[in-house]
RNA sequence: CGGGGCGUAGCGCAGUCCGGUAGCGCGUCUGGUUUGGGACCAGAAGGUCGGCGGUUCGAAUCCGCCCGCCCCGACCA
């Protein structure tokens, strides 16, 4: 009997962002830095960053990307250069003005200064994105048609200045891939920003487990700089919508703004196109919030830094000796044939901590061998998601990588569910205040396409239309309508409270 | 930046009203006994009580100023 502890998760229902924020703690995925807004990634949610890294940026191999590297600092100016582009990050950019410190003959925290005969002639700015710096450099390399499609992407931190921050959600800094083409035609350039799309939803959906809608953002929450952006968007477990990728068209206005033009075979001189498309560690929050339970993190078996780990129990010396060669050989089994296994062997925990502190941090397989299983030619094999049944030693090699391509799949059709329970469609006006004031969730209705119809829903109800959706996840009849002023309707809107 | 709350051991807190040896739980360390769902016993380490100043014989406690953090509102992946 376990003697009832004190929780150290708080109980979704009681308070999600608290669970949030306790899962996290608990799994040791990061911790606050001494740096307000930013975070310390430990090593189980860099593992998992990596393992995300990984599975990306063999898509985008695939898809004839290659990776380069651009650097952090970019020129002040450079951002001034597009109009709507810096107006959408001026406000949170992080700037550098000078070069050293100096001593102020003071103690404590007040001991140096900036240097003021340091002073930059022109500051610097901490990359927010880096449009500007790498549209710069495209205007050097490109030259012809020749050199065209040019199709990069980077792997790299960015900072934004931001109020209120989260770990994963928000942070000041943050990791993400930032990709960046440039097209001969605008239809070239809809192409890949349409290519990534999917890319990215293949992923999210086959990797992360995690279902989402994808469309085209109004132009009130589009990219700065850009002329479309699709999004995808994922339902969370408290029914308020996470942005985890986005991909641009960015049409012509950087290539005009950093003059990057070709030749084209005829011989006349035109503007690139390009698009710009990224996702971030946000994903790892959208993860946790979409496959999580009360006792801590649930990680799809894709990209579980652990996905089996062993527990032996033994009373005597004996059963000890027998126990642990039994695991040993199991563990060495099962890396074999490519699973990520742990044996945990630490003798100053009884088992029953080992399982608690293991189902917090999300491991999909539990492998129980004590002597009762040595003694039959067996393990108990225990799921995150609830189960546990004995296997047959013989049968491991096969039986484990088959239940974690069963969990997989299983979360990835639980959480669909879970996202059409909480999907609501063809609304009227009073259902979509009713909805959005109670439970929430994804609310599809006929929309006016005026940026004053979509202010006056946000004022009221908190939710913003999250995508235009594509195709594949309208409903089956268009509505004729704005589900909020009755207007004509010009594009099917999918409404929701979000991250 | 506006409203609210909080700074005491690694973490969570009590003590502050009413000044008088700095405490509790968890965790950590040592030794022993344990181990099929969060072990137990014994011992130990660990603190400029956010900072500076004031009042006082004496301040975690009273007064002043400052700093930091968390939550809620305006920006955003």
């Amino acid at each position: 009997m376990p003697p009832p502890k004190a929780q150290k998760i708080t109980p979704r229902a009681r308070d999600f962002s608290e669970w949030y924020t306790d899962v996290i703690q608990q799994a040791e995925l990061a911790d606050h830095s001494p740096v307000r807004g930013c975070m310390v990634i430990r090593p189980l949610g860099y593992r998992m960053w990596e393992l995300m890294q990984g599975a990306l940026d063999a898509m985008f191999k695939a898809t004839g990307h290659e990776n380069a590297y651009f650097p952090l600092f970019i020129p002040q100016s450079f951002l001034a250069r597009e109009a709507e582009h810096v107006e959408g990050f001026a406000k949170e950019v992080a700037i550098v003005t000078h070069t050293r410190l100096r001593a102020t003959g003071k103690g404590g925290a007040g001991a140096v200064e900036p240097d003021p005969s340091s002073a930059l002639e022109e500051p610097l700015v901490v990359r927010p994105t880096s449009e500007t710096i790498i549209y710069a450099m495209f205007a050097k390399w490109i030259q012809s048609y020749r050199d065209l499609p040019l199709l990069l992407n980077q792997w790299c931190n960015v900072v934004r200045w931001e109020f209120r921050t989260r770990l994963f959600l928000r942070t000041t800094e943050f990791l993400w891939q930032e990709g960046h083409t440039a097209h001969a035609t605008e239809a070239e350039a809809e192409a890949e920003a349409r290519q990534i799309l999917g890319v990215y939803r293949r992923f999210q959906e086959e990797w992360m487990a995690m279902p989402v809608l994808t469309g085209l953002k109004t132009p009130s929450e589009k990219f700065a700089g850009a002329l479309r952006t699709y999004a995808l968007e994922a339902l969370m477990q408290d029914n308020k919508s996470i942005q985890s990728g986005t991909s641009h068209n960015l049409g012509q206005n950087f290539a005009k703004a950093f003059n990057v033009q070709y030749q084209t075979a005829a011989g006349g001189l035109e503007h690139v196109w390009n698009t710009s498309w990224g996702v971030s560690t946000r994903l790892i929050g959208g993860l946790i919030m979409t496959h999580s339970d009360d006792n801590g993190l649930v990680a799809p078996p894709r990209l579980a830094p652990i996905q089996v780990v062993i527990v032996p129990i033994y009373k005597t010396d004996d059963e000890q000796r027998g126990v642990l060669q039994a695991a040993e050989k199991v563990r060495g089994d099962l890396e074999k044939t490519g699973v990520r296994v742990k044996l945990d062997g630490r003798p100053e925990l009884k088992p029953g901590a080992k399982y608690f502190e293991w189902e917090a941090r999300g491991v999909p397989l539990r492998l129980e061998i004590g002597p009762r299983d040595v003694a039959a030619g067996q393990v108990t094999m225990a799921r995150r998601t609830g189960g546990k049944a004995p296997v047959r030693l013989d049968d491991l090699a096969a039986k484990v990588p088959e239940a974690l391509a069963e969990m997989q799949g299983a979360l990835l059709q639980a959480a669909r569910e879970r996202r059409e329970q909480h999907s609501i469609r063809g609304v009227t006006k009073q259902e979509f205040i009713d909805f959005m004031k109670a439970q929430g969730g994804f609310a599809y209705g006929g929309f006016c396409g005026s940026a004053e119809c979509e202010a006056e829903i946000k004022d009221a109800t908190a939710a913003t239309i999250r995508v235009l959706p594509d195709p594949e996840f309208r409903s089956p009849e268009a509505p004729k309508t704005c589900m909020w002023c009755g207007k004509p309707s010009v594009a099917e809107a999918v409404w929701a409270q979000a991250y």
